[in-house]
RNA sequence: AGAGAGGUGUCCGAGUGGUUGAAGGAGCACGCCUGGAAAGUGUGUAUACUCGUGAGGGUAUCGAGGGUUCGAAUCCCUUCCUCUCUGCCA
C-alpha cells in the first residue's frame, strides 16, 4: 500500500496518479489519510506520555516495596489507577485511528509511473511494440475449441463432469504439449538466472493481503473455508510472500525466482463473449517470474523482464505485441504494466499471455519486505513479477496459428520436449 | 485426529511477577594486541511508531490475540505453529 509519508511529501503527484486511474474522490481520500495520520500521532504522543508516567510509577512502587515501605507504595498505587483509565481510552482511540487509516490505505491503488498513459479501458492501452507476421491461414481454419475436439487433445465436457465449466481435461498430446511448455519455460528461466521454486498453492490470509489480492479482489479467489486458506490465483502470491517480513542484505539483491503453479480464479461475473475454450478458465497453469530488487534498478529490471518474455514468444514463433497499460486498465497494485498479447489466427484475436509489472514499494510495504543498504537502515525493496508464460492461451495460439489441413505443426523449440513434431 | 512437551534477540540458550529490550555464549562489525594471522582483549550489534534541528528521549514488541496486576517474558484464557509418541496415509 501507499506510504503516508509519500502522500504527505508528494501530495500532488499522488493525487494526479490516482486521478490517472480514475480513482473517485481521490483528493478527499488523500486528505483523510493525512488527517487520520495526524490524529493518530497526536493520540500516540499523549498515550505514550501517560504510559511513561505509569511505567515510572510502577518502578517506584517496586523500589519502595523492596525497601519494605509498604504504606508509601500503597499510597502511590492509587495514582496509577486514574492514569490507567485514561491510557485505556487513548489506546482505543489510537487503534481506531490506526485501523481506519489502514482500511483507507487498503482502498488506494498504487500510483502509476509517469509514463503510464491515461485512459479508461483496454482500448486506451498504448501499443509499444509489435513483432512477427500474422499468419495467413487456409480457408476452413478452425478456432482452437474446434481443433481440440478434432484431434481429441483437450476435453471440456469431461472437465465439467469432474469439476465444472472452465476446468479442462488435457489428454494425450494435449497434455504432453502442456507439460513440454512448462518444462521449456522453466528451463529458459533457469538459463536466465532464475531460481526455481515450488510453492504451496493454497495460501493463508496474510499472504493474500501481502500481495494485494485481499481485500481488493476478495471473491476472485477460491476459498478453502474450513482451513481459512485460499487457492492461489497466480504463483505471484506464494512466491512473493516468501519474502514477507524479511530484511534482506543488499548483496542478496536481486532475488530472481521462477515457479510453475496451477492458478485458480473464480472469474465471477466475467463470462461472456470471447471467453470460449481456453481463453478464460477457472484453473490453468502458469510459469511466473518474480524479482525483488533495489529501488534504483526496478525499471531497468522491468524492461529486462519484458525482453525476457518477448524472447520466449519469439522462440515459440508467435506474433505478438506489447502494450503499456493505461491508468484505467492497470492492476490495483502496479505502477507500470506491460501486457504481451499473441495473435491467435483461428479466432483472429489478440490474446493476453503475459503481464509484467513493477509494483515499486506498494507490495513491499504490505509485505514488510526490506533490505539493508550501506547505511545499515532497512528500506523497502521493489517487487516485480510477470507471467513467463500463462499456458492456455499460448496453447490456443500454437494450435490455431500452426494448423494445416490435416494436423498441427509444433514449434521447433518444443520438439525436444515433446517427442513429436505434429498433432 | 488423540496424548504429552515446547515456542525468548542473527543463532544457541538463561530467565516463574518488579530498573529484563531481556543474563551467558556463538556469530558479525569495529578497535587493541601481532611482522601478518590465530588466540586473547575492548566496544558495539533488533524492529516499528513517535518527540527533538541535533545530541538524545518516549512507547511497544520474549509466536499471535485477550485478561489478571500498581507492575508480566514470567500467572490465566483463546489461538497459531513446532517437536515426540499413538493413529492414519501419498
Amino acid at each position: 500500500m501507499l506510504l503516508v509519508n509519500t502522500i504527505r511529501d508528494h501530495f500532488e503527484t499522488v493525487l494526479e496518479g490516482l486521478q490517472k486511474r480514475n480513482f473517485p474522490h481521490a483528493e478527499a481520500a488523500l486528505h483523510q489519510v493525512l488527517e487520520l495520520d495526524k490524529n493518530r500521532k497526536e493520540t500516540q504522543v499523549e498515550r505514550d506520555r501517560l504510559q511513561a508516567e505509569s511505567n515510572s510509577t510502577s518502578k517506584e512502587i517496586g523500589a519502595l516495596l523492596r525497601e519494605g515501605k509498604k504504606e508509601e507504595a500503597e499510597k502511590i498505587k492509587s495514582r496509577t489507577t486514574e492514569i490507567k483509565e485514561q491510557i485505556k481510552l487513548l489506546e482505543d482511540t489510537y487503534s481506531n485511528y490506526e485501523e481506519d487509516l489502514k482500511q483507507l490505505l487498503y482502498t488506494l491503488p498504487n500510483v502509476p509511473h509517469y509514463s503510464v498513459p491515461s485512459g479508461k479501458s483496454a482500448d486506451d492501452n498504448e501499443i509499444v511494440f509489435e513483432h512477427g507476421e500474422i499468419p495467413e491461414l487456409f480457408e476452413g481454419k478452425l478456432p482452437h475449441w474446434e481443433l481440440i475436439k478434432k484431434y481429441d487433445i483437450i476435453d471440456f465436457d469431461l472437465g465439467v463432469k469432474i469439476a465444472g465449466a472452465g476446468f479442462p481435461v488435457y489428454k494425450g498430446r494435449g497434455a504432453r504439449l502442456q507439460r513440454a511448455l512448462i518444462n521449456f519455460f522453466l528451463d529458459e528461466a533457469i538459463k536466465a538466472g532464475f531460481i526455481e521454486i515450488q510453492p504451496p498453492i493454497l495460501v493463508n490470509e496474510d499472504s493474500g493481503y501481502g500481495t494485494g489480492q485481499l481485500p481488493d479482489k476478495e471473491g476472485q479467489m477460491y476459498e478453502a473455508t474450513a482451513d481459512k486458506l485460499y487457492l492461489i490465483p497466480t504463483g505471484e502470491v506464494p512466491i512473493t510472500n516468501l519474502y514477507r517480513d524479511v530484511i534482506l542484505n543488499e548483496v542478496e539483491l536481486p532475488i530472481m525466482n521462477v515457479g510453475h503453479t496451477p492458478c485458480f480464479r473464480r472469474e465471477a461475473g466475467s463470462w461472456g463473449a470471447h471467453v470460449r475454450g481456453l481463453n478464460r478458465l477457472h484453473q490453468f497453469d502458469k510459469v511466473e517470474i518474480v524479482q525483488v530488487v533495489h529501488p534504483d534498478k526496478s525499471y531497468e529490471v522491468l524492461e529486462e523482464m519484458s525482453q525476457y518474455v518477448q524472447g520466449l514468444l519469439q522462440k515459440l514463433e508467435l506474433p505478438y505485441r506489447v502494450l503499456r497499460l493505461c491508468g484505467g486498465d492497470m492492476g490495483f497494485t502496479s505502477a507500470l504494466t506491460y501486457d504481451m498479447e499473441v495473435y491467435s489466427a483461428g479466432q483472429d484475436r489478440w490474446l493476453e499471455v503475459s503481464s509484467v509489472s513493477n509494483f515499486e514499494t506498494y507490495q513491499a510495504n504490505r509485505l514488510k519486505l526490506r533490505f539493508r543498504g550501506e547505511d545499515k537502515k532497512p528500506q523497502l525493496a521493489h517487487t516485480l513479477n510477470g507471467s513467463a508464460l500463462a499456458l492456455p492461451r499460448i496453447v490456443a495460439a500454437i494450435l490455431e496459428n500452426n494448423q494445416i489441413e490435416d494436423g498441427i505443426n509444433m514449434p521447433k523449440v518444443l520438439i525436444p520436449y515433446l517427442g513429436f513434431d505434429m498433432i
